[in-house]
DNA sequence: CGGATTTGACCGGCGC
DNA sequence: GCGCCGGTCAAATCCG
Protein backbone atom coordinates (compact mmCIF):
# COMPACT_ATOMS: atom_id res chain seq x y z
CA UNK A 1 0.00 0.00 0.00
CA UNK A 2 1.04 3.06 -0.72
CA UNK A 3 0.90 5.65 2.15
CA UNK A 4 2.80 9.24 0.56
CA UNK A 5 5.11 9.65 -1.66
CA UNK A 6 6.89 13.31 -2.19
CA UNK A 7 10.21 13.56 -4.63
CA UNK A 8 12.83 15.83 -4.64
CA UNK A 9 15.52 17.09 -7.80
CA UNK A 10 18.19 18.81 -8.13
CA UNK A 11 17.37 21.69 -10.69
CA UNK A 12 20.58 22.00 -12.44
CA UNK A 13 22.35 25.25 -14.62
CA UNK A 14 21.05 23.01 -17.63
CA UNK A 15 17.74 24.05 -16.68
CA UNK A 16 18.19 27.32 -16.23
CA UNK A 17 20.03 28.69 -18.41
CA UNK A 18 17.60 27.57 -21.08
CA UNK A 19 14.11 29.43 -18.58
CA UNK A 20 15.00 31.94 -16.24
CA UNK A 21 11.80 30.96 -14.42
CA UNK A 22 11.32 28.08 -12.17
CA UNK A 23 10.71 24.87 -14.08
CA UNK A 24 8.00 22.73 -13.53
CA UNK A 25 7.31 18.91 -14.69
CA UNK A 26 5.08 16.19 -13.22
CA UNK A 27 6.38 12.75 -12.00
CA UNK A 28 4.32 10.77 -11.61
CA UNK A 29 1.76 12.15 -13.56
CA UNK A 30 -0.87 14.64 -12.48
CA UNK A 31 1.29 15.65 -9.56
CA UNK A 32 1.81 19.15 -8.35
CA UNK A 33 5.10 20.58 -8.68
CA UNK A 34 6.15 23.34 -5.70
CA UNK A 35 9.50 25.67 -5.86
CA UNK A 36 11.18 25.31 -2.31
CA UNK A 37 12.16 28.59 -0.95
CA UNK A 38 15.37 28.17 0.88
CA UNK A 39 16.28 29.36 3.76
CA UNK A 40 19.50 29.86 4.49
CA UNK A 41 21.08 31.49 7.66
CA UNK A 42 22.92 34.98 6.84
CA UNK A 43 26.60 34.49 5.92
CA UNK A 44 26.22 30.80 5.41
CA UNK A 45 27.68 28.94 2.61
CA UNK A 46 26.06 29.30 -1.04
CA UNK A 47 26.49 26.39 -2.71
CA UNK A 48 22.44 25.35 -2.46
CA UNK A 49 21.41 25.07 -5.42
CA UNK A 50 17.84 25.79 -6.64
CA UNK A 51 15.64 22.97 -5.82
CA UNK A 52 12.12 21.91 -6.68
CA UNK A 53 9.62 18.89 -5.07
CA UNK A 54 7.26 17.27 -6.57
CA UNK A 55 3.86 16.50 -4.63
CA UNK A 56 1.96 14.25 -5.55
CA UNK A 57 -1.99 15.75 -5.16
CA UNK A 58 -3.26 12.92 -3.30
CA UNK A 59 -0.77 14.10 -0.64
CA UNK A 60 -1.15 17.91 -0.75
CA UNK A 61 -4.83 17.52 -0.29
CA UNK A 62 -3.98 15.02 3.04
CA UNK A 63 -2.00 17.26 4.69
CA UNK A 64 -4.79 19.83 3.98
CA UNK A 65 -7.34 17.96 5.66
CA UNK A 66 -5.09 17.03 8.30
CA UNK A 67 -2.71 20.04 9.49
CA UNK A 68 -0.28 17.63 10.10
CA UNK A 69 3.10 18.84 8.51
CA UNK A 70 4.36 16.20 6.10
CA UNK A 71 7.96 15.55 6.15
CA UNK A 72 10.28 15.29 2.58
CA UNK A 73 13.66 13.38 2.92
CA UNK A 74 16.27 15.22 1.06
CA UNK A 75 19.84 13.38 0.94
CA UNK A 76 22.28 16.00 0.42
CA UNK A 77 25.76 15.04 -0.27
CA UNK A 78 28.19 15.69 2.53
CA UNK A 79 31.69 14.47 0.33
CA UNK A 80 32.85 12.80 -2.33
CA UNK A 81 32.32 9.70 -0.50
CA UNK A 82 29.25 8.53 -0.58
CA UNK A 83 27.84 9.82 3.00
CA UNK A 84 24.54 11.20 2.89
CA UNK A 85 23.30 13.61 5.12
CA UNK A 86 19.24 13.47 5.71
CA UNK A 87 17.59 16.45 6.05
CA UNK A 88 13.83 16.93 7.20
CA UNK A 89 11.27 19.79 5.26
CA UNK A 90 8.69 20.35 6.36
CA UNK A 91 5.19 21.08 4.18
CA UNK A 92 3.57 24.42 5.53
CA UNK A 93 0.05 25.89 3.97
CA UNK A 94 0.30 29.24 3.54
CA UNK A 95 -2.08 31.51 1.48
CA UNK A 96 -3.39 30.49 -1.50
CA UNK A 97 -1.40 27.31 -2.16
CA UNK A 98 1.15 25.08 -0.07
CA UNK A 99 4.48 26.22 0.18
CA UNK A 100 7.86 24.44 1.09
CA UNK A 101 9.65 25.93 3.54
CA UNK A 102 13.63 24.53 3.87
CA UNK A 103 16.10 24.59 7.09
CA UNK A 104 18.98 23.48 7.61
CA UNK A 105 19.23 21.42 10.72
CA UNK A 106 21.58 22.71 13.34
CA UNK A 107 24.01 19.55 13.07
CA UNK A 108 23.59 19.82 9.62
CA UNK A 109 26.89 20.96 7.26
CA UNK A 110 27.03 22.57 3.98
CA UNK A 111 23.96 21.73 1.55
CA UNK A 112 26.22 20.37 -0.88
CA UNK A 113 24.01 19.39 -3.47
CA UNK A 114 27.03 17.56 -6.34
CA UNK A 115 27.04 19.54 -9.20
CA UNK A 116 26.36 17.19 -11.57
CA UNK A 117 27.48 19.26 -14.84
CA UNK A 118 30.37 19.84 -13.60
CA UNK A 119 31.01 16.32 -12.80
CA UNK A 120 29.89 15.62 -16.27
CA UNK A 121 31.80 18.49 -17.96
CA UNK A 122 34.89 16.99 -16.67
CA UNK A 123 34.40 13.31 -17.32
CA UNK A 124 33.94 14.98 -20.84
CA UNK A 125 37.22 16.58 -21.06
CA UNK A 126 39.26 13.74 -20.06
CA UNK A 127 37.38 11.67 -22.64
CA UNK A 128 38.18 14.26 -25.15
CA UNK A 129 41.94 14.50 -23.89
CA UNK A 130 42.62 10.64 -23.91
CA UNK A 131 40.64 10.61 -27.34
CA UNK A 132 42.40 13.47 -29.21
CA UNK A 133 45.87 12.03 -27.70
CA UNK A 134 46.58 9.18 -30.27
CA UNK A 135 45.14 7.59 -32.80
CA UNK A 136 41.48 5.31 -31.97
CA UNK A 137 42.67 2.27 -33.95
CA UNK A 138 43.37 -0.85 -32.38
CA UNK A 139 42.66 0.51 -29.00
CA UNK A 140 43.24 -2.69 -26.85
CA UNK A 141 40.36 -4.08 -24.50
CA UNK A 142 42.52 -2.75 -21.32
CA UNK A 143 41.84 0.63 -22.83
CA UNK A 144 37.91 0.03 -23.59
CA UNK A 145 37.42 -1.08 -20.27
CA UNK A 146 39.09 2.04 -19.27
CA UNK A 147 37.00 4.19 -21.03
CA UNK A 148 33.96 1.92 -20.13
CA UNK A 149 34.98 2.97 -16.23
CA UNK A 150 35.47 6.44 -16.96
CA UNK A 151 32.08 6.99 -18.38
CA UNK A 152 30.88 5.10 -15.05
CA UNK A 153 31.98 8.37 -13.27
CA UNK A 154 29.13 10.46 -15.61
CA UNK A 155 26.97 11.45 -12.49
CA UNK A 156 23.50 11.85 -13.39
CA UNK A 157 20.39 14.17 -12.18
CA UNK A 158 19.38 12.26 -9.23
CA UNK A 159 16.50 12.61 -6.83
CA UNK A 160 15.50 10.46 -4.12
CA UNK A 161 11.96 9.50 -2.76
CA UNK A 162 10.85 8.62 0.24
CA UNK A 163 7.41 6.41 0.23
CA UNK A 164 5.70 4.34 2.86
CA UNK A 165 5.39 0.75 1.08
CA UNK A 166 4.91 -2.71 1.81
CA UNK A 167 6.50 -3.17 -1.74
CA UNK A 168 9.93 -2.69 -2.61
CA UNK A 169 9.37 -1.76 -6.20
CA UNK A 170 7.06 1.23 -7.02
CA UNK A 171 5.16 1.34 -10.09
CA UNK A 172 6.16 4.57 -11.63
CA UNK A 173 4.99 3.59 -15.45
CA UNK A 174 8.33 2.43 -16.59
CA UNK A 175 9.74 -1.43 -17.23
CA UNK A 176 12.86 -1.84 -14.90
CA UNK A 177 15.34 -4.67 -15.15
CA UNK A 178 17.41 -5.75 -11.75
CA UNK A 179 20.90 -5.90 -12.45
CA UNK A 180 22.37 -6.15 -9.06
CA UNK A 181 21.89 -6.48 -5.14
CA UNK A 182 24.14 -5.72 -2.36
CA UNK A 183 24.17 -5.30 1.27
CA UNK A 184 25.65 -1.98 2.03
CA UNK A 185 27.18 -1.63 5.33
CA UNK A 186 25.14 -0.99 8.59
CA UNK A 187 21.88 -2.10 7.10
CA UNK A 188 20.11 -4.91 7.71
CA UNK A 189 18.18 -4.65 4.20
CA UNK A 190 19.60 -5.20 0.51
CA UNK A 191 19.76 -2.02 -1.80
CA UNK A 192 18.79 -2.98 -5.25
CA UNK A 193 20.37 -1.94 -8.32
CA UNK A 194 17.86 -1.41 -11.39
CA UNK A 195 17.86 -0.84 -14.83
CA UNK A 196 15.80 0.80 -17.41
CA UNK A 197 14.72 -1.93 -20.14
CA UNK A 198 14.32 0.76 -22.62
CA UNK A 199 17.46 0.69 -25.45
CA UNK A 200 19.12 3.30 -25.37
CA UNK A 201 17.81 4.49 -22.36
CA UNK A 202 20.13 4.74 -19.21
CA UNK A 203 17.99 5.50 -16.00
CA UNK A 204 18.47 3.66 -12.74
CA UNK A 205 17.57 3.22 -9.74
CA UNK A 206 18.37 2.25 -6.22
CA UNK A 207 15.70 0.64 -3.70
CA UNK A 208 16.30 0.21 -0.25
CA UNK A 209 14.26 0.05 2.96
CA UNK A 210 15.50 2.70 5.72
CA UNK A 211 17.72 1.44 8.53
CA UNK A 212 15.82 2.51 10.92
CA UNK A 213 12.42 2.38 9.83
CA UNK A 214 11.79 -0.56 7.48
CA UNK A 215 8.64 0.48 6.48
CA UNK A 216 10.50 3.33 4.71
CA UNK A 217 11.10 2.71 1.16
CA UNK A 218 13.73 4.97 0.07
CA UNK A 219 13.94 4.73 -3.84
CA UNK A 220 16.89 6.98 -6.21
CA UNK A 221 16.35 7.76 -9.68
CA UNK A 222 19.14 8.77 -11.75
CA UNK A 223 19.18 10.21 -15.29
CA UNK A 224 16.33 11.05 -17.79
CA UNK A 225 14.42 8.55 -19.42
CA UNK A 226 14.31 9.29 -23.07
CA UNK A 227 10.74 7.60 -23.61
CA UNK A 228 7.89 8.02 -22.40
CA UNK A 229 6.22 5.21 -19.48
CA UNK A 230 5.62 1.90 -20.83
CA UNK A 231 2.01 2.12 -19.85
CA UNK A 232 0.66 5.33 -20.23
CA UNK A 233 -2.52 5.46 -19.70
CA UNK A 234 -2.41 8.86 -17.51
CA UNK A 235 -0.42 10.99 -18.69
CA UNK A 236 -2.07 12.54 -21.70
CA UNK A 237 -4.12 14.42 -19.06
CA UNK A 238 -1.18 15.45 -16.93
CA UNK A 239 -0.92 19.36 -16.56
CA UNK A 240 2.47 21.39 -17.74
CA UNK A 241 2.15 18.79 -20.63
CA UNK A 242 5.51 20.69 -22.18
CA UNK A 243 7.56 20.03 -19.72
CA UNK A 244 6.42 16.47 -18.84
CA UNK A 245 9.32 14.26 -19.54
CA UNK A 246 11.94 17.19 -19.36
CA UNK A 247 13.57 14.83 -16.82
CA UNK A 248 11.54 11.89 -17.33
C1' DC B 1 13.34 -21.19 -24.85
C1' DG B 2 13.90 -16.48 -23.87
C1' DG B 3 13.76 -12.98 -20.61
C1' DA B 4 14.30 -11.82 -15.73
C1' DT B 5 16.59 -12.50 -11.40
C1' DT B 6 20.24 -14.01 -8.35
C1' DT B 7 24.68 -13.78 -6.62
C1' DG B 8 29.65 -13.99 -6.29
C1' DA B 9 33.45 -11.73 -8.52
C1' DC B 10 35.46 -7.77 -9.97
C1' DC B 11 36.59 -2.84 -10.32
C1' DG B 12 37.36 1.92 -9.14
C1' DG B 13 37.15 5.67 -5.82
C1' DC B 14 38.29 7.28 -1.57
C1' DG B 15 40.04 7.58 3.24
C1' DC B 16 43.68 6.47 6.14
C1' DG C 1 49.94 1.84 -1.04
C1' DC C 2 46.38 -0.67 1.12
C1' DG C 3 41.95 -1.87 2.47
C1' DC C 4 37.14 -0.86 2.56
C1' DC C 5 32.99 -0.18 0.27
C1' DG C 6 29.55 0.86 -3.25
C1' DG C 7 28.38 -0.14 -7.87
C1' DT C 8 28.47 -3.14 -11.89
C1' DC C 9 29.18 -7.34 -14.52
C1' DA C 10 28.08 -11.73 -16.05
C1' DA C 11 27.41 -16.66 -15.48
C1' DA C 12 24.14 -19.50 -13.39
C1' DT C 13 19.62 -20.17 -12.27
C1' DC C 14 14.75 -19.44 -12.28
C1' DC C 15 10.31 -18.98 -14.26
C1' DG C 16 6.44 -18.32 -17.37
Amino acid sequence: MLNQQVGLFEEHQEMMSNNTQMGFFSFPPNSLSIPITPQIPHGSHQSLKTLTTIIPPSLVSADSRSNNPTEILLSSKQNSRSDHQDHIVNISHLGSGPQLSLHRSATANLWEWGDVNEECMMSNNKRMRSSSGGSDLGVSAMKMKKMKASRRKVREPRFCFKTMSDVDVLDDGYKWRKYGQKVVKNTQHPRSYYRCTQDNCRVKKRVERLADDPRMVITTYEGRHVHSPSHDEEDSHAPNSQLDNFFW
